[in-house]
RNA sequence: GCCGGGGUGGCGGAAUUGGCAGACGCGGCGGACUCAAAAUCCGCAGGGGAUCCCUCCCCGUGUGGGUUCAAAUCCCACCCCCGGCACCA
C-alpha cells in the first residue's frame, strides 16, 4: 500500500519510453487524413552531452508536439545531428581521435540522453551531416549553383582565425573576434569560394512581410539591419590631370553641392595610381601601411580617430566644376559601395570631423526649417532635411525632391545612376578544414576549374587523414585526395581541398527531414511539399541572422533550382532564451553548469522538463533554480498521490446513489472546464507553458482538497472525479508525459494517454450563476457583492449600497454617476454635500 | 550613438481589447503528525499605520507628469538593465 503511493520515476519512465518505441506512435505518417504539422528544432551539434539550453529548447518543441498529436494533428516530428564542425577537429588534434569517431561515439551518447527524455521524435528519420548520403547532396546542390552563376570561386580579404586556422564569414565574426574560439580575427588575402547571396538581399527582405506574423519582430529587425538596404546614386568624379575616375555611392545627393573633398578607403585600388598624379606616392603609402598595421592590430578600436592623408590630386564635380582634394582616409570601407566617398562636412558627421582636424573648407548646402543653420557657427553636421541652398539649379528645393531631381541630373548628363546598396555581403563558405563537406571541384591545368560531373558524387572525405592541427589542412596533406584526373580531358588534376561551411548543412536540413524516402534523391519532392514550410520553428536567438538568414537564401536557390516549390521555410519562429546560473550563462569556464543528467537521475526526466518549461516563459532567460526543481518534483509526487488516492476511492466507491454532483463536485468540474480552456489556449496563442502548469497546478490543489475532505455519495459525484482525473492526466502527459502515463494505465484509460484525444471544455460548466464582482467607491476598493451573472446595472447597484462597507462610504454623499461593467466591476461616483 | 526587449513582493513569475495588482511556485513564518528530526499535510504572508480579535484606513507595478469614473496596462518626458548593430557614406 505504501509503496503505491510512492513516485519513483526510475521505475517508470524507460518503460514507457520503450513502450512508445515499440508501439511508433510517434512516427509522423507520410500519407495521412489528418491535418499535417511540421515541428522542428534546431538540431545539435554532437558535442558530446546535450546541455540545458538543448533540454529547455527540446522539452518546449515536445510539449508543443504532444499537444498536437493528441489533437489530432500527424505531427511530423524529427531530430539529428549536425555533425560536421571544428570541435571534432580541435579533439582530434589534442587527443589523436578520428573526428568521425569521436562524433559518432557523441551522437550515440546524446542519442541515449534525449530518449532518456522521453520525447517524441519520430527517430526513422533521424540523420547526420556528416553522412556521404548526406552531404553528397549537397554538393550537388554546389554544382547546380555553379551553373546558375550562384557560386563563384574569387581571390578576397577574409576574415581569418588563427586559431582555428580558418576563414570566418562577416556574420561569424563578433566584435572583431571569432564568434567560436573568441580568438581576434585577422585579414588574409585568400581565394576562395562564394554563395551570392546578394542575388537574393532584395528578395530576402520583401519576403519578410509574410513573416511579420509568425516571427519575433527583433529577429526580422536585426535580418533587415543586416541586409542594410540604402537606396541613392552611384557616380563617379574624375580625376583632374588624369583619365582616372573615382566611383562612390551616396545616399545623400540632394548634398552633393556640398562636397568639399574626396575620401577613398586604405585598400582601394586606385590609392596608388591617384597619389602617383598627386606627386605624394611617398606620404601616402606610409600613410596606408602605417594605418593597416594599426587596424590588424586591434590599436583601433573603441576610440578611432578619423585620420587621413592628402593625395595632391583633385576630382573635378561636374556639377560645381569645382576641384576637390583626394584623401584616403582610415574610415572609409572598402567592403560597403565602392570605396570611395564624396565628402559633405556640413551634412554628415564623420566628414564634419574630419574635416576640421584637416581644415577642409565646411559648406552649407542643406538649410533646415526651423531655426536657421549658419555656416560659420556650425558645431556640429546637419544631417537632417530641409531646402536647399548654393547648390546652383537646385536650390530652394526640398531635400527629398532634391535627391530624386539630382539624381535623374546625373543620369541625364552620364554622370551616375540611381543605385541601391546592400551591406550584406556575399556569403563565403570555404574552410580549410577537413571535417566539412568537401567542395567538389577539380582544378586543371588545361581546363581550369571543373566541377566533379554529378554521376561521380559524393566526392568522399578520406578516413586515413592525419589531423595535427598545424599548416596546411589534412586534405591539402592528402595525396590520394588531392590527386585526381581530370573529367573533361582526363590528365591529372587536383581536388580542391577547402570544405564547406557547416551553415550550408543545417540550411536545408529541414526538407532530408520531411522526406522518409531517399533513395537515389536528396529528398522526396512531394513529400516535402507535404510538409513545408515548418510550421514551427524553435531554437536560441543566438542564430536571429547566421542560420535563419542562410536557410532562407537556401531555401530560394532550391526553389529556383527547381528542387521545391517553397520560398520561405520557417512559417513561425520561437526563440527561446537562455539557461542561466548565478546570474550568467552556463560554462565550464565559469563552472556553473548543470547537467541534465544529474537531474534526470536524481528527479526523472519529468521534474526536469516541467521545472524547465515552469521556470519561465519561453523566450525569456530561465535562472536555474536547486529549490525550484525540488518544487516541481514534490509538485509530481502530489500528482502521483493525490490521483491514486482518487482512484482507490472511485474503485471503491460501491453502492452509491443514482444522482447528480453534489455541489462541491459541480465545483470541480467548473475548475476542471476553466483548465481546459486556459491550457489549451496556450498551446493556440503563446506557449507559455508556465502558466499553463500552474494552472494545473490550481487543478490538483482542487483535487487534493477534494481528496481531503469530501466523499463520494452520488454517481454523479464520481462522474465529475473521473472526468476530473482523467482530463488531468490528459493535459498533464504533454509536460509529464511518463507519469501521466503510468497513472493513465492505473485510472484503467484505455491505449497511451500520448496519444489520447485532448479534452474539450463546455463553456456551460464554466459559466456561474452568481458571480462575485468587486465594488469601488470613487474608484476606491470597498468592498465585493454577490449578483445574479445576468444583472443589470441597477440590480448591481441596489445590492451593492446593501454592504455596510460600501455603504458607509456613500454614506451622506451624493451620488453622481455609476459604472457598472457586466462581469468585471461596479464604480459609485460620489460628491460631498 | 542607433535599433529591439525589459524594469511588478525576499526570489522566479501572473494579471495587456484599461476594471479586485501579486495567480502558481520557491524561500519564510506558524501549526498538525513524531520521543525527536526528515518527509508529508494544513494555515499565514506587498509595505505602513489605526484598532484590539470584529475589523478599518493610507501607500504601492523604475522616476516625474498627463488622459480616465478607473492605469502595471494608454500618452509625454526621463532613468536603469539586457541583447543586437556600430564609421554602411
Amino acid at each position: 500500500m505504501k509503496e503505491k503511493f510512492e513516485y519513483r520515476p526510475e521505475d517508470i519512465e524507460q518503460k514507457w519510453q520503450q513502450r512508445w518505441d515499440s508501439a511508433g506512435i510517434f512516427h509522423a505518417e507520410p500519407v495521412s487524413e489528418k491535418p499535417c504539422f511540421y515541428l522542428l528544432e534546431m538540431f545539435p551539434y554532437p558535442s558530446g552531452r546535450i546541455h540545458m539550453g538543448h533540454v529547455r529548447n527540446y522539452s518546449i518543441g515536445d510539449a508543443y508536439a504532444r499537444f498536437l498529436m493528441m489533437k489530432g494533428y500527424n505531427v511530423l516530428h524529427p531530430m539529428g545531428w549536425d555533425a560536421f564542425g571544428l570541435p571534432a577537429e580541435n579533439a582530434a588534434i589534442a587527443h589523436g581521435e578520428h573526428p568521425r569517431v569521436w562524433t559518432e561515439r557523441n551522437i550515440e551518447y546524446m542519442r541515449e540522453q534525449l530518449k532518456s527524455l522521453g520525447y517524441s521524435y519520430d527517430w526513422r528519420r533521424e540523420f547526420a551531416t556528416c553522412d556521404p548520403e548526406y552531404y553528397r547532396w549537397e554538393q550537388e546542390f554546389f554544382i547546380k549553383m555553379m551553373e546558375k552563376d550562384l557560386v563563384y570561386r574569387k581571390e578576397s580579404l577574409v576574415n581569418f582565425c588563427p586559431d582555428c586556422n580558418t576563414v570566418l564569414a562577416n556574420e561569424q565574426v563578433e566584435g572583431g573576434c571569432c564568434w567560436r574560439c573568441g580568438t581576434e580575427v585577422e585579414f588574409r588575402r585568400l581565394p576562395g569560394w562564394f554563395m551570392r547571396i546578394t542575388r537574393y538581399a532584395d528578395e530576402l527582405l520583401e519576403s519578410m512581410e509574410e513573416l511579420r506574423e509568425g516571427w519575433p519582430e527583433r529577429v526580422l529587425t536585426m535580418q533587415e539591419h543586416w541586409i542594410g538596404k540604402s537606396e541613392g546614386l552611384e557616380a563617379e568624379f574624375p580625376v583632374a590631370d588624369s583619365d582616372l575616375k573615382i566611383r562612390f555611392f551616396t545616399t545623400r545627393p540632394d548634398t552633393i553641392f556640398g562636397v568639399t573633398f574626396m575620401a577613398m578607403a586604405l585598400e582601394h585600388p586606385l590609392v596608388e595610381e591617384v597619389s602617383r598624379v598627386g606627386g605624394k606616392e611617398k606620404e601616402v603609402q606610409r600613410f596606408v601601411s602605417e594605418s593597416l598595421r594599426k587596424r590588424v592590430s586591434g590599436e583601433m578600436d573603441e576610440a578611432l580617430e578619423k585620420e587621413g592623408v592628402f593625395t595632391g590630386a583633385y576630382c573635378i564635380n561636374p556639377l560645381t566644376g569645382e576641384r576637390v582634394p583626394i584623401y584616403v582616409a582610415n574610415f572609409v570601407l572598402m567592403e560597403y559601395g565602392t570605396g570611395a566617398i564624396m565628402c559633405v562636412p556640413a551634412h554628415d558627421q564623420r566628414d564634419f570631423e574630419f574635416a576640421r582636424r584637416y581644415r577642409i573648407p565646411i559648406r552649407l548646402v542643406i538649410q533646415r526649417k526651423s531655426e536657421p543653420l549658419r555656416e560659420d557657427k556650425l558645431e556640429e553636421a546637419w544631417e537632417g532635411g530641409g531646402y536647399l541652398v548654393n547648390s546652383g539649379r537646385f536650390s530652394g528645393m526640398e531635400s527629398e525632391a532634391a535627391k530624386d531631381a539630382i539624381i535623374r541630373y546625373c543620369e541625364e548628363n552620364n554622370m551616375g545612376k540611381r543605385a541601391v546598396n546592400y551591406r550584406l555581403k556575399d556569403w563565403g563558405i570555404s574552410r580549410q578544414r577537413y571535417w566539412g563537406a568537401p567542395i567538389p571541384v577539380i582544378y586543371c591545368d588545361d581546363c581550369g576549374t571543373v566541377p566533379v560531373p554529378l554521376e561521380q558524387l559524393p566526392v568522399k572525405l578520406p578516413d586515413n587523414v592525419e589531423i595535427t592541427g598545424k599548416g596546411r589542412s589534412p586534405l591539402a596533406a592528402h595525396p590520394e585526395f588531392v590527386n585526381t584526373t581530370c573529367p573533361r580531358c582526363g590528365r591529372a588534376a587536383r581536388r580542391e581541398t577547402d570544405t564547406m561551411d557547416t551553415f550550408v548543412e543545417s540550411s536545408w536540413y529541414f526538407l532530408r527531414f520531411a522526406s522518409l524516402n531517399n533513395e537515389n534523391r536528396p529528398f522526396d519532392t512531394d513529400e516535402v511539399h507535404r510538409w513545408m514550410p515548418v510550421d514551427q520553428y524553435i531554437g536560441g536567438i543566438e542564430h536571429a541572422v547566421l542560420h535563419l538568414l542562410y536557410a532562407r537564401f537556401f531555401t530560394k536557390v532550391l526553389r529556383d533550382l527547381g528542387y521545391i516549390n517553397v520560398s520561405e521555410p520557417f512559417k513561425r519562429l520561437l526563440t527561446q532564451g537562455m539557461v542561466i546560473k548565478d546570474g550568467a550563462k552556463m560554462s565550464k569556464s565559469r563552472g556553473n553548469v548543470v547537467d541534465p543528467d544529474d537531474i534526470i537521475k536524481r528527479y526523472g526526466a519529468d521534474t526536469a522538463r516541467v521545472f524547465i518549461l515552469f521556470a519561465a516563459p519561453p523566450e525569456r532567460d530561465l535562472e536555474w533554480s536547486e529549490a525550484g526543481v525540488e518544487g516541481v518534483y514534490r509538485f509530481l509526487q502530489r500528482v502521483w498521490r493525490v490521483v491514486n488516492v482518487l482512484n482507490d476511492r472511485v474503485l471503491g466507491s460501491i453502492n452509491l446513489e443514482e444522482g447528480e454532483a453534489g455541489k462541491e463536485f459541480v465545483n470541480l468540474r467548473r475548475t476542471v472546464h476553466k483548465t481546459i480552456k486556459e491550457v489549451t489556449e496556450e498551446f493556440l496563442t503563446r506557449l507559455h507553458f508556465n502558466k499553463a502548469l500552474s494552472h494545473l497546478m490550481v487543478l490538483l490543489n482542487e483535487l487534493n482538497r477534494i481528496a481531503e475532505t469530501q466523499k463520494i455519495t452520488t454517481t454523479g459525484d464520481r462522474e465529475a472525479v473521473h472526468e476530473a482525473v482523467e482530463c488531468f492526466l490528459k493535459m498533464l502527459a504533454p509536460f509529464a508525459p511518463h507519469i501521466a502515463e503510468e497513472l493513465w494505465e492505473r485510472t484503467g484509460g484505455k491505449g497511451f494517454v500520448s496519444i489520447a484525444e485532448w479534452p474539450v471544455y463546455n463553456e456551460s460548466l464554466i459559466k456561474e450563476e452568481v458571480i462575485k464582482i468587486p465594488v469601488q467607491v470613487n474608484g476606491k476598493l470597498r468592498g465585493e457583492v454577490e449578483i445574479p451573472v445576468n444583472a443589470g446595472k441597477d440590480e448591481a447597484f441596489e445590492m451593492a449600497r446593501t454592504v455596510p462597507r460600501v455603504q458607509r462610504h456613500l454614506d451622506g454623499k451624493e451620488i453622481v454617476k455609476v459604472i457598472f461593467v457586466p462581469g468585471k466591476i461596479l464604480n459609485i461616483i460620489v460628491k460631498s454635500q
